[in-house]
DNA sequence: CTTTGAATGTCAACAAGACTGACTTAGTTT
DNA sequence: AAACTAAGTCAGTCTTGTTGACATTCAAAG
């Protein structure tokens, strides 16, 4: 059946893509599932987590670059910003060209957690993309870039080219 | 870069897993991105989705059924269960076999709900296998099956195996 | 140089939707 | 008759989103 349905794509119907759905929320479900297990245990939710995700790949990022990436209100990262600061895992800096920004990093706790929460999640990864095969690994990345909103996928893409 | 990798899986860094997994965060994101604004114009929100997904995918499912597979607490469901039945798009029959249970249907409005919804989220998602080819789209989905919880997977390939 | 307007971030109050815990009602099983 | 099960409800909490009002800072126009 994925034989005949990677021949020819017209060949996807409603049925197997509302399966491809089911499957995409299913997956997601178990792509969280480690992390949210080590955030409850430490009273923070998903929201921490991608604040410290984000501050991870781009140390000294804005509280509006923040905004843009996450797509939540300011008043709601500041709040879970507050507890990080608060609780010592994150640095909020005022800019030093525009004192109006705050530029934020990872203390050297901010860098533990996430590294835990990221290992979690590596560990999942790492798996099933063996079980799924080399070839597997190309395809699944290729289709969840052209699954991202446009502006999202030149984000993503960007920081992709920088790396190089 | 993608070659090298799909070469040898033992070349993927911890720095290329963490990019899968921000790839996953966006695409999620994205994938979510249009029913949550039909949603939000009728005020519900994706709670009422997965309900509606469900209960189109096993019509007659029970509450309890419900349960296990979303993974929310019957308080939780009962909310979104309960303004779904007041607004006409779920019918609840009391079992024939046994009383107790409540067993769930989408009315036709309901099923229209479900099919706006998902024709949406189809609509996104073909364009993404499109763009990505038919090759990568058997990986995408190797990938996804391999990274649900083993409890969900299970029941998710039950499925696959029942429509053929 | 001052005033005005825009950008940035903070505080407060509120809503949706998840949670736990205790309880009721109805039906089934032993 | 007693114990258990399915569903639903009530009350209270937490996270994370929302709006609205406000303080600070900067830049540009008068």
């Amino acid at each position: 059946m994925a034989q005949g349905m990677s021949d020819n794509l017209l060949f996807l119907t409603d049925e197997q893509l509302r399966r491809a759905i089911e499957a995409m929320f299913f997956a997601y479900r178990g792509f969280t599932a480690d992390p949210d297990r080590i955030l409850s245990e430490m009273d923070y939710g998903r929201a921490h987590h991608r604040a410290i995700h984000f501050i991870h790949r781009s140390p000294g990022t804005t509280v509006n670059n923040l905004l843009a990436i996450l797509g939540v209100t300011k008043q709601s990262l500041n709040r879970v910003l507050r507890t990080l600061v608060e609780d010592g895992l994150v640095q909020s800096r005022v800019g030093t060209r525009d004192r109006r920004e705050r530029h934020l990093y990872l203390t050297d706790a901010g860098e533990a957690l996430e590294r835990k929460l990221s290992d979690a999640q590596r560990t999942r990864m790492r798996a099933a993309f063996r079980e799924a095969g080399p070839a597997a690994v190309t395809g699944f990345r290729e289709v969840l870039e052209h699954m991202m909103d446009p502006e999202l996928r030149r984000y993503f893409t960007a920081v992709k080219e920088g790396e190089r």
